[in-house]
DNA sequence: TGTACATCAGTGAACGCGCGTTCACTGATGTAC
DNA sequence: TGTACATCAGTGAACGCGCGTTCACTGATGTAC
Protein backbone atom coordinates (compact mmCIF):
# COMPACT_ATOMS: atom_id res chain seq x y z
CA UNK A 1 0.00 0.00 0.00
CA UNK A 2 2.50 2.42 -1.09
CA UNK A 3 0.51 5.37 -2.90
CA UNK A 4 -3.73 5.28 -1.97
CA UNK A 5 -5.10 8.02 -3.42
CA UNK A 6 -5.87 10.16 -0.79
CA UNK A 7 -9.12 10.57 0.64
CA UNK A 8 -9.85 13.74 -1.02
CA UNK A 9 -8.65 13.07 -4.46
CA UNK A 10 -10.89 9.30 -3.94
CA UNK A 11 -13.71 11.09 -3.34
CA UNK A 12 -13.60 14.09 -6.17
CA UNK A 13 -13.30 11.11 -8.69
CA UNK A 14 -16.43 9.73 -7.02
CA UNK A 15 -18.35 12.80 -7.72
CA UNK A 16 -16.92 13.39 -10.97
CA UNK A 17 -17.65 9.50 -11.87
CA UNK A 18 -21.01 10.51 -10.58
CA UNK A 19 -21.67 13.32 -12.56
CA UNK A 20 -21.04 11.39 -15.45
CA UNK A 21 -23.03 8.48 -15.34
CA UNK A 22 -26.10 10.54 -14.55
CA UNK A 23 -25.57 12.61 -17.60
CA UNK A 24 -25.38 9.62 -19.70
CA UNK A 25 -28.86 8.60 -18.12
CA UNK A 26 -30.43 11.16 -18.66
CA UNK A 27 -29.06 11.58 -21.90
CA UNK A 28 -31.21 8.58 -22.89
CA UNK A 29 -34.00 10.37 -23.92
CA UNK A 30 -32.65 13.68 -25.08
CA UNK A 31 -29.27 15.29 -26.58
CA UNK A 32 -26.16 16.70 -25.14
CA UNK A 33 -27.27 20.15 -26.53
CA UNK A 34 -30.35 20.36 -24.25
CA UNK A 35 -28.89 18.92 -21.09
CA UNK A 36 -28.83 21.75 -18.56
CA UNK A 37 -26.00 21.74 -15.57
CA UNK A 38 -28.52 22.06 -12.56
CA UNK A 39 -30.46 18.54 -14.18
CA UNK A 40 -27.44 16.98 -13.74
CA UNK A 41 -26.43 18.08 -10.77
CA UNK A 42 -29.70 17.71 -9.20
CA UNK A 43 -29.81 14.19 -10.29
CA UNK A 44 -26.21 13.15 -8.59
CA UNK A 45 -27.29 15.48 -5.38
CA UNK A 46 -24.87 18.10 -5.55
CA UNK A 47 -25.34 21.61 -5.59
CA UNK A 48 -25.27 23.17 -9.18
CA UNK A 49 -22.04 24.99 -8.37
CA UNK A 50 -20.11 21.31 -7.33
CA UNK A 51 -19.93 21.04 -11.43
CA UNK A 52 -17.38 23.49 -11.88
CA UNK A 53 -15.24 21.67 -9.59
CA UNK A 54 -14.97 18.86 -12.81
CA UNK A 55 -15.91 20.29 -15.72
CA UNK A 56 -15.73 23.70 -17.71
CA UNK A 57 -19.33 23.14 -19.15
CA UNK A 58 -21.99 20.55 -20.26
CA UNK A 59 -19.78 20.37 -23.56
CA UNK A 60 -16.80 19.43 -21.72
CA UNK A 61 -18.36 16.63 -19.92
CA UNK A 62 -19.79 15.43 -23.06
CA UNK A 63 -16.39 15.22 -24.49
CA UNK A 64 -14.86 13.33 -20.82
CA UNK A 65 -18.55 10.74 -22.24
CA UNK A 66 -16.82 10.32 -25.66
CA UNK A 67 -13.67 9.26 -24.08
CA UNK A 68 -15.21 6.68 -21.69
CA UNK A 69 -18.13 5.48 -24.33
CA UNK A 70 -15.20 5.19 -27.46
CA UNK A 71 -11.40 4.29 -25.23
CA UNK A 72 -12.04 1.37 -24.44
CA UNK A 73 -13.26 0.08 -27.24
CA UNK A 74 -9.76 -0.01 -29.27
CA UNK A 75 -8.61 -3.86 -27.94
CA UNK A 76 -11.75 -5.30 -28.79
CA UNK A 77 -11.95 -3.70 -31.89
CA UNK A 78 -7.96 -4.97 -32.83
CA UNK A 79 -8.78 -8.75 -31.99
CA UNK A 80 -12.37 -8.96 -33.40
CA UNK A 81 -11.26 -7.65 -36.97
CA UNK A 82 -7.84 -9.22 -37.36
CA UNK A 83 -7.38 -12.21 -39.33
CA UNK A 84 -7.91 -15.52 -37.25
CA UNK A 85 -10.01 -17.91 -38.09
CA UNK A 86 -12.01 -18.54 -41.14
CA UNK A 87 -13.78 -15.57 -42.71
CA UNK A 88 -17.84 -16.54 -41.48
CA UNK A 89 -16.82 -17.37 -38.41
CA UNK A 90 -14.84 -14.21 -37.98
CA UNK A 91 -18.11 -12.54 -39.17
CA UNK A 92 -20.23 -14.38 -36.61
CA UNK A 93 -18.31 -13.44 -34.26
CA UNK A 94 -17.99 -10.35 -35.16
CA UNK A 95 -21.31 -9.50 -34.65
CA UNK A 96 -21.83 -11.25 -31.66
CA UNK A 97 -19.37 -9.14 -29.98
CA UNK A 98 -21.31 -6.08 -31.20
CA UNK A 99 -24.17 -7.19 -29.98
CA UNK A 100 -23.49 -7.85 -26.47
CA UNK A 101 -21.08 -4.65 -26.45
CA UNK A 102 -24.93 -2.71 -26.93
CA UNK A 103 -26.41 -4.76 -24.69
CA UNK A 104 -24.04 -4.16 -22.09
CA UNK A 105 -23.47 -0.45 -22.72
CA UNK A 106 -26.60 0.92 -24.26
CA UNK A 107 -26.46 4.25 -23.07
CA UNK A 108 -22.89 4.88 -24.48
CA UNK A 109 -23.74 3.33 -27.82
CA UNK A 110 -26.96 6.04 -28.04
CA UNK A 111 -24.70 8.38 -26.80
CA UNK A 112 -22.52 8.28 -29.44
CA UNK A 113 -25.01 7.63 -32.37
CA UNK A 114 -26.43 10.89 -31.33
CA UNK A 115 -23.68 12.89 -30.60
CA UNK A 116 -21.89 11.97 -33.94
CA UNK A 117 -23.69 14.17 -35.87
CA UNK A 118 -24.89 16.19 -33.09
CA UNK A 119 -24.96 19.87 -32.34
CA UNK A 120 -22.01 20.36 -29.78
CA UNK A 121 -19.14 21.01 -32.07
CA UNK A 122 -16.54 19.67 -29.70
CA UNK A 123 -17.99 16.55 -28.50
CA UNK A 124 -18.54 15.80 -32.50
CA UNK A 125 -15.24 16.87 -33.37
CA UNK A 126 -14.26 14.28 -30.08
CA UNK A 127 -15.90 11.58 -31.92
CA UNK A 128 -14.84 11.74 -35.14
CA UNK A 129 -11.66 11.64 -33.86
CA UNK A 130 -12.32 8.62 -31.80
CA UNK A 131 -13.52 6.98 -35.32
CA UNK A 132 -10.78 7.81 -37.36
CA UNK A 133 -8.07 6.04 -34.80
CA UNK A 134 -10.66 2.98 -35.18
CA UNK A 135 -10.77 3.55 -38.89
CA UNK A 136 -6.75 3.86 -38.59
CA UNK A 137 -6.61 0.53 -36.50
CA UNK A 138 -9.08 -1.40 -38.60
CA UNK A 139 -7.01 -0.70 -41.82
CA UNK A 140 -3.71 -1.68 -40.14
CA UNK A 141 -5.18 -5.12 -39.06
CA UNK A 142 -6.83 -5.83 -42.70
CA UNK A 143 -3.49 -5.00 -43.78
CA UNK A 144 -2.38 -7.83 -42.43
CA UNK A 145 -4.62 -10.22 -44.00
CA UNK A 146 -3.31 -12.27 -46.86
CA UNK A 147 -6.31 -11.53 -48.82
CA UNK A 148 -5.15 -7.91 -48.88
CA UNK A 149 -2.44 -8.47 -50.81
CA UNK A 150 -1.70 -6.19 -53.82
CA UNK A 151 -4.14 -4.02 -52.21
CA UNK A 152 -3.16 0.29 -52.88
CA UNK A 153 -2.83 2.12 -49.66
CA UNK A 154 -6.32 4.35 -50.94
CA UNK A 155 -8.22 0.35 -51.25
CA UNK A 156 -7.56 -0.30 -48.01
CA UNK A 157 -8.85 3.02 -46.14
CA UNK A 158 -12.09 3.12 -47.84
CA UNK A 159 -12.55 -1.06 -46.52
CA UNK A 160 -11.31 -0.47 -42.78
CA UNK A 161 -14.25 2.58 -43.24
CA UNK A 162 -16.76 0.33 -44.48
CA UNK A 163 -16.51 -1.91 -41.85
CA UNK A 164 -16.44 0.89 -39.33
CA UNK A 165 -19.47 2.53 -40.58
CA UNK A 166 -21.39 -0.74 -40.89
CA UNK A 167 -19.84 -1.50 -37.18
CA UNK A 168 -21.62 1.77 -36.02
CA UNK A 169 -24.98 1.22 -38.52
CA UNK A 170 -25.13 -2.26 -37.04
CA UNK A 171 -24.73 -1.45 -33.19
CA UNK A 172 -27.44 1.47 -33.79
CA UNK A 173 -30.11 -1.15 -35.07
CA UNK A 174 -28.96 -3.24 -32.71
CA UNK A 175 -29.84 -0.36 -29.98
CA UNK A 176 -33.97 0.02 -31.61
CA UNK A 177 -34.13 -3.64 -31.49
CA UNK A 178 -33.17 -3.95 -27.59
CA UNK A 179 -36.75 -2.23 -26.76
CA UNK A 180 -38.14 -4.80 -29.24
CA UNK A 181 -37.85 -8.20 -29.33
CA UNK A 182 -35.40 -11.27 -29.26
CA UNK A 183 -37.00 -12.32 -32.76
CA UNK A 184 -35.78 -8.35 -33.61
CA UNK A 185 -32.79 -9.21 -32.55
CA UNK A 186 -32.23 -11.92 -34.70
CA UNK A 187 -33.22 -10.27 -37.45
CA UNK A 188 -31.04 -7.31 -37.18
CA UNK A 189 -28.13 -9.70 -36.88
CA UNK A 190 -28.71 -11.83 -39.93
CA UNK A 191 -29.40 -8.68 -42.05
CA UNK A 192 -25.66 -7.77 -40.39
CA UNK A 193 -24.11 -10.89 -41.17
CA UNK A 194 -25.39 -11.11 -44.46
CA UNK A 195 -24.03 -7.09 -45.46
CA UNK A 196 -20.44 -8.53 -44.05
CA UNK A 197 -20.96 -11.50 -46.10
CA UNK A 198 -21.34 -9.51 -49.10
CA UNK A 199 -18.15 -7.18 -48.45
CA UNK A 200 -16.26 -9.99 -47.93
CA UNK A 201 -17.40 -11.59 -51.21
CA UNK A 202 -16.49 -8.20 -53.13
CA UNK A 203 -13.14 -7.98 -51.21
CA UNK A 204 -12.13 -11.34 -52.73
CA UNK A 205 -12.68 -10.49 -56.07
CA UNK A 206 -11.58 -6.83 -55.94
CA UNK A 207 -8.81 -7.33 -57.56
CA UNK A 208 -10.19 -9.62 -60.09
CA UNK B 1 -57.11 31.83 -62.96
CA UNK B 2 -59.84 29.63 -61.85
CA UNK B 3 -58.76 29.20 -58.33
CA UNK B 4 -56.14 31.73 -56.66
CA UNK B 5 -55.57 30.85 -53.14
CA UNK B 6 -56.35 33.48 -51.47
CA UNK B 7 -54.48 36.72 -49.59
CA UNK B 8 -55.17 35.19 -46.36
CA UNK B 9 -54.19 31.90 -47.07
CA UNK B 10 -51.01 32.84 -49.33
CA UNK B 11 -49.59 34.96 -46.38
CA UNK B 12 -49.88 32.25 -44.09
CA UNK B 13 -47.91 30.01 -45.97
CA UNK B 14 -45.35 32.46 -46.54
CA UNK B 15 -44.78 32.84 -43.11
CA UNK B 16 -44.61 29.35 -42.20
CA UNK B 17 -42.54 28.77 -44.77
CA UNK B 18 -40.28 31.23 -43.15
CA UNK B 19 -40.71 29.46 -40.00
CA UNK B 20 -39.23 26.67 -41.59
CA UNK B 21 -36.78 28.30 -43.26
CA UNK B 22 -35.16 30.25 -40.25
CA UNK B 23 -35.70 27.13 -38.38
CA UNK B 24 -33.37 25.26 -40.82
CA UNK B 25 -31.06 28.20 -40.92
CA UNK B 26 -30.32 27.97 -37.11
CA UNK B 27 -30.23 24.72 -37.08
CA UNK B 28 -26.75 24.34 -38.91
CA UNK B 29 -24.90 25.33 -35.85
CA UNK B 30 -27.12 23.75 -33.20
CA UNK B 31 -29.73 20.44 -32.57
CA UNK B 32 -33.70 20.28 -32.75
CA UNK B 33 -33.50 19.83 -28.97
CA UNK B 34 -31.95 23.37 -28.12
CA UNK B 35 -33.92 25.05 -30.82
CA UNK B 36 -36.12 27.84 -29.19
CA UNK B 37 -39.52 28.97 -30.74
CA UNK B 38 -38.53 32.68 -29.89
CA UNK B 39 -35.60 32.03 -31.82
CA UNK B 40 -37.55 31.19 -34.41
CA UNK B 41 -39.92 33.66 -34.07
CA UNK B 42 -37.12 36.07 -33.97
CA UNK B 43 -35.19 35.21 -36.80
CA UNK B 44 -38.31 35.99 -38.94
CA UNK B 45 -39.20 39.18 -37.33
CA UNK B 46 -42.63 38.13 -35.79
CA UNK B 47 -43.98 37.87 -32.89
CA UNK B 48 -43.37 34.65 -30.32
CA UNK B 49 -46.87 33.69 -30.19
CA UNK B 50 -47.73 33.48 -33.79
CA UNK B 51 -45.54 30.73 -34.02
CA UNK B 52 -48.57 28.60 -32.75
CA UNK B 53 -50.88 29.95 -35.75
CA UNK B 54 -48.68 27.09 -37.59
CA UNK B 55 -47.33 24.35 -35.48
CA UNK B 56 -47.39 23.09 -32.23
CA UNK B 57 -43.94 22.63 -30.97
CA UNK B 58 -40.67 22.58 -32.29
CA UNK B 59 -41.18 19.03 -32.91
CA UNK B 60 -43.79 19.41 -34.67
CA UNK B 61 -42.11 21.96 -36.99
CA UNK B 62 -39.17 19.43 -37.28
CA UNK B 63 -41.56 16.84 -38.07
CA UNK B 64 -42.54 19.27 -41.10
CA UNK B 65 -38.89 20.03 -41.80
CA UNK B 66 -38.22 16.11 -42.42
CA UNK B 67 -40.65 16.09 -44.96
CA UNK B 68 -39.45 19.05 -46.53
CA UNK B 69 -35.90 17.61 -46.36
CA UNK B 70 -36.96 13.98 -47.39
CA UNK B 71 -40.17 14.38 -49.56
CA UNK B 72 -39.02 15.57 -52.40
CA UNK B 73 -35.86 12.82 -52.59
CA UNK B 74 -38.04 10.19 -53.98
CA UNK B 75 -38.22 10.50 -57.45
CA UNK B 76 -34.41 10.64 -57.26
CA UNK B 77 -33.42 8.01 -56.00
CA UNK B 78 -35.55 5.78 -58.25
CA UNK B 79 -34.24 6.88 -61.01
CA UNK B 80 -30.36 6.97 -59.85
CA UNK B 81 -30.59 3.12 -58.39
CA UNK B 82 -32.96 1.65 -61.73
CA UNK B 83 -30.68 -0.53 -63.97
CA UNK B 84 -30.01 1.71 -66.68
CA UNK B 85 -26.85 1.46 -68.56
CA UNK B 86 -23.12 0.00 -67.27
CA UNK B 87 -22.63 -0.40 -63.88
CA UNK B 88 -19.78 1.85 -63.44
CA UNK B 89 -21.46 4.43 -65.29
CA UNK B 90 -24.76 3.95 -62.74
CA UNK B 91 -22.02 4.37 -59.29
CA UNK B 92 -20.57 7.30 -61.04
CA UNK B 93 -23.95 8.87 -62.01
CA UNK B 94 -24.91 7.99 -58.48
CA UNK B 95 -22.07 9.52 -56.93
CA UNK B 96 -22.26 12.52 -58.52
CA UNK B 97 -25.86 13.03 -57.51
CA UNK B 98 -25.52 12.93 -54.11
CA UNK B 99 -22.22 15.25 -54.24
CA UNK B 100 -25.01 17.74 -56.00
CA UNK B 101 -27.53 17.02 -53.85
CA UNK B 102 -25.67 18.02 -50.85
CA UNK B 103 -23.90 20.51 -52.53
CA UNK B 104 -27.54 22.42 -53.23
CA UNK B 105 -29.34 21.70 -49.76
CA UNK B 106 -26.43 21.19 -47.00
CA UNK B 107 -29.05 22.46 -45.00
CA UNK B 108 -30.99 19.74 -45.41
CA UNK B 109 -28.73 17.03 -45.61
CA UNK B 110 -27.15 18.31 -41.89
CA UNK B 111 -30.45 18.16 -40.71
CA UNK B 112 -32.00 14.23 -41.23
CA UNK B 113 -27.66 13.41 -40.16
CA UNK B 114 -28.29 15.18 -36.87
CA UNK B 115 -32.06 14.21 -36.18
CA UNK B 116 -31.90 11.03 -37.38
CA UNK B 117 -30.48 9.43 -33.94
CA UNK B 118 -31.29 12.88 -32.10
CA UNK B 119 -33.14 13.91 -28.79
CA UNK B 120 -36.74 14.69 -30.20
CA UNK B 121 -38.47 11.49 -30.69
CA UNK B 122 -41.42 12.52 -33.23
CA UNK B 123 -38.37 13.86 -35.23
CA UNK B 124 -36.32 10.72 -35.19
CA UNK B 125 -39.80 8.40 -36.19
CA UNK B 126 -40.32 10.85 -38.80
CA UNK B 127 -36.93 10.15 -40.43
CA UNK B 128 -36.90 6.40 -39.64
CA UNK B 129 -40.25 6.47 -41.35
CA UNK B 130 -38.72 8.43 -44.44
CA UNK B 131 -35.81 5.90 -44.41
CA UNK B 132 -37.83 2.94 -44.62
CA UNK B 133 -40.08 4.25 -47.29
CA UNK B 134 -36.40 4.81 -49.49
CA UNK B 135 -35.30 1.27 -48.37
CA UNK B 136 -38.16 -0.17 -49.60
CA UNK B 137 -37.87 2.31 -52.79
CA UNK B 138 -34.63 1.09 -53.60
CA UNK B 139 -35.38 -3.06 -52.67
CA UNK B 140 -37.69 -2.30 -55.38
CA UNK B 141 -35.71 -1.30 -57.92
CA UNK B 142 -32.99 -3.51 -57.16
CA UNK B 143 -35.40 -6.44 -57.41
CA UNK B 144 -35.78 -5.46 -61.03
CA UNK B 145 -32.14 -5.87 -61.89
CA UNK B 146 -31.13 -8.62 -64.38
CA UNK B 147 -28.39 -9.19 -61.52
CA UNK B 148 -31.13 -9.70 -59.40
CA UNK B 149 -32.31 -13.00 -60.45
CA UNK B 150 -32.61 -16.05 -57.83
CA UNK B 151 -32.16 -13.04 -54.80
CA UNK B 152 -34.10 -14.26 -51.68
CA UNK B 153 -36.64 -11.41 -50.57
CA UNK B 154 -34.15 -11.19 -47.49
CA UNK B 155 -31.08 -10.56 -49.09
CA UNK B 156 -32.64 -7.64 -51.16
CA UNK B 157 -33.71 -6.17 -48.56
CA UNK B 158 -30.20 -6.35 -46.44
CA UNK B 159 -28.69 -4.99 -50.31
CA UNK B 160 -31.26 -1.96 -50.23
CA UNK B 161 -30.27 -1.19 -46.68
CA UNK B 162 -26.43 -1.19 -47.48
CA UNK B 163 -27.55 1.29 -50.27
CA UNK B 164 -29.58 3.53 -48.27
CA UNK B 165 -26.72 3.64 -45.31
CA UNK B 166 -23.94 4.08 -47.79
CA UNK B 167 -26.13 7.01 -49.26
CA UNK B 168 -26.15 8.66 -46.11
CA UNK B 169 -23.08 8.28 -45.09
CA UNK B 170 -21.56 9.64 -48.12
CA UNK B 171 -23.63 13.03 -47.96
CA UNK B 172 -22.09 13.07 -44.42
CA UNK B 173 -18.92 13.02 -45.55
CA UNK B 174 -19.45 15.21 -48.93
CA UNK B 175 -21.18 17.71 -46.05
CA UNK B 176 -18.34 17.84 -43.78
CA UNK B 177 -16.09 18.25 -47.39
CA UNK B 178 -17.90 20.96 -48.47
CA UNK B 179 -16.68 23.49 -45.76
CA UNK B 180 -13.09 22.36 -47.14
CA UNK B 181 -11.20 22.14 -50.09
CA UNK B 182 -12.40 20.49 -53.98
CA UNK B 183 -9.15 18.26 -53.20
CA UNK B 184 -11.53 16.81 -50.30
CA UNK B 185 -14.73 16.55 -52.20
CA UNK B 186 -13.10 14.35 -54.44
CA UNK B 187 -11.24 12.22 -52.06
CA UNK B 188 -14.59 11.32 -50.92
CA UNK B 189 -16.29 10.64 -54.44
CA UNK B 190 -13.38 8.51 -54.75
CA UNK B 191 -13.72 6.39 -51.63
CA UNK B 192 -17.62 6.39 -51.94
CA UNK B 193 -17.65 5.12 -55.85
CA UNK B 194 -14.74 2.50 -54.57
CA UNK B 195 -17.25 1.18 -52.19
CA UNK B 196 -20.06 1.44 -54.01
CA UNK B 197 -17.73 -1.16 -56.73
CA UNK B 198 -16.92 -3.40 -53.87
CA UNK B 199 -20.55 -3.94 -52.90
CA UNK B 200 -21.39 -4.05 -56.71
CA UNK B 201 -19.00 -7.04 -57.27
CA UNK B 202 -19.94 -8.56 -53.73
CA UNK B 203 -23.39 -8.77 -55.12
CA UNK B 204 -22.40 -10.16 -58.60
CA UNK B 205 -20.83 -13.00 -56.90
CA UNK B 206 -23.40 -13.31 -54.01
CA UNK B 207 -24.59 -16.48 -55.72
CA UNK B 208 -21.75 -18.46 -56.44
C1' DT C 1 -71.31 47.34 -56.59
C1' DG C 2 -71.98 48.28 -51.65
C1' DT C 3 -72.80 47.11 -46.91
C1' DA C 4 -72.68 44.54 -42.56
C1' DC C 5 -70.87 40.94 -40.20
C1' DA C 6 -67.53 36.86 -39.45
C1' DT C 7 -63.08 35.05 -39.60
C1' DC C 8 -58.54 34.60 -38.14
C1' DA C 9 -53.17 35.67 -38.76
C1' DG C 10 -50.48 38.22 -36.18
C1' DT C 11 -49.84 41.43 -31.76
C1' DG C 12 -48.04 42.75 -27.25
C1' DA C 13 -48.30 42.59 -22.35
C1' DA C 14 -47.88 39.60 -18.68
C1' DC C 15 -46.83 35.37 -15.99
C1' DG C 16 -44.06 32.11 -13.48
C1' DC C 17 -40.00 29.31 -14.00
C1' DG C 18 -35.53 27.26 -14.39
C1' DC C 19 -31.37 28.42 -16.26
C1' DG C 20 -25.89 29.38 -15.91
C1' DT C 21 -22.79 31.86 -13.30
C1' DT C 22 -20.73 34.82 -9.29
C1' DC C 23 -19.29 34.93 -4.75
C1' DA C 24 -17.94 34.45 -0.08
C1' DC C 25 -18.32 30.54 2.91
C1' DT C 26 -17.35 26.00 5.56
C1' DG C 27 -15.23 22.22 7.27
C1' DA C 28 -12.86 17.95 6.28
C1' DT C 29 -8.39 16.55 4.52
C1' DG C 30 -3.50 17.31 3.75
C1' DT C 31 1.11 19.02 5.13
C1' DA C 32 5.07 20.93 7.71
C1' DC C 33 7.38 20.91 11.82
C1' DT D 1 2.19 11.85 18.17
C1' DG D 2 0.43 16.55 18.32
C1' DT D 3 -0.25 21.18 16.69
C1' DA D 4 -0.91 25.04 13.47
C1' DC D 5 -1.74 26.36 9.07
C1' DA D 6 -2.99 25.54 3.96
C1' DT D 7 -5.80 23.48 0.62
C1' DC D 8 -9.88 22.80 -1.81
C1' DA D 9 -14.46 19.97 -2.82
C1' DG D 10 -18.78 21.14 -2.04
C1' DT D 11 -22.36 24.88 -0.25
C1' DG D 12 -26.15 28.16 -0.59
C1' DA D 13 -27.79 32.70 -1.55
C1' DA D 14 -28.26 35.82 -5.11
C1' DC D 15 -28.33 37.79 -9.83
C1' DG D 16 -30.17 38.84 -14.33
C1' DC D 17 -32.05 36.62 -18.34
C1' DG D 18 -34.65 34.32 -21.83
C1' DC D 19 -37.81 30.86 -22.06
C1' DG D 20 -42.84 28.81 -23.36
C1' DT D 21 -47.45 29.81 -22.82
C1' DT D 22 -51.96 32.56 -21.72
C1' DC D 23 -54.90 36.05 -23.03
C1' DA D 24 -57.65 39.68 -24.87
C1' DC D 25 -56.81 42.52 -28.82
C1' DT D 26 -56.67 44.49 -33.78
C1' DG D 27 -57.43 45.10 -38.35
C1' DA D 28 -57.12 43.17 -42.91
C1' DT D 29 -59.45 39.65 -45.58
C1' DG D 30 -63.48 36.85 -46.65
C1' DT D 31 -68.48 36.10 -47.17
C1' DA D 32 -73.54 36.72 -47.52
C1' DC D 33 -77.01 39.43 -49.21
Amino acid sequence: MSHTLGIRQAQKQKTRQALLDAALGLLEEQSLSSLGLREVTRAVGVAPTAFYRHFRSIADLGVALVDEALGSLHPMVRTTVSATRGIDERITRAVELIERHVATHPAHVRFIARERHGGVQPVREAVQAQLARFTDEVKTEVAKDPEAAGWSDEDLLMLAQLYVDQMLITSSLFLDALEESQEERERVAQVATRQLRLISIGRRHWLD
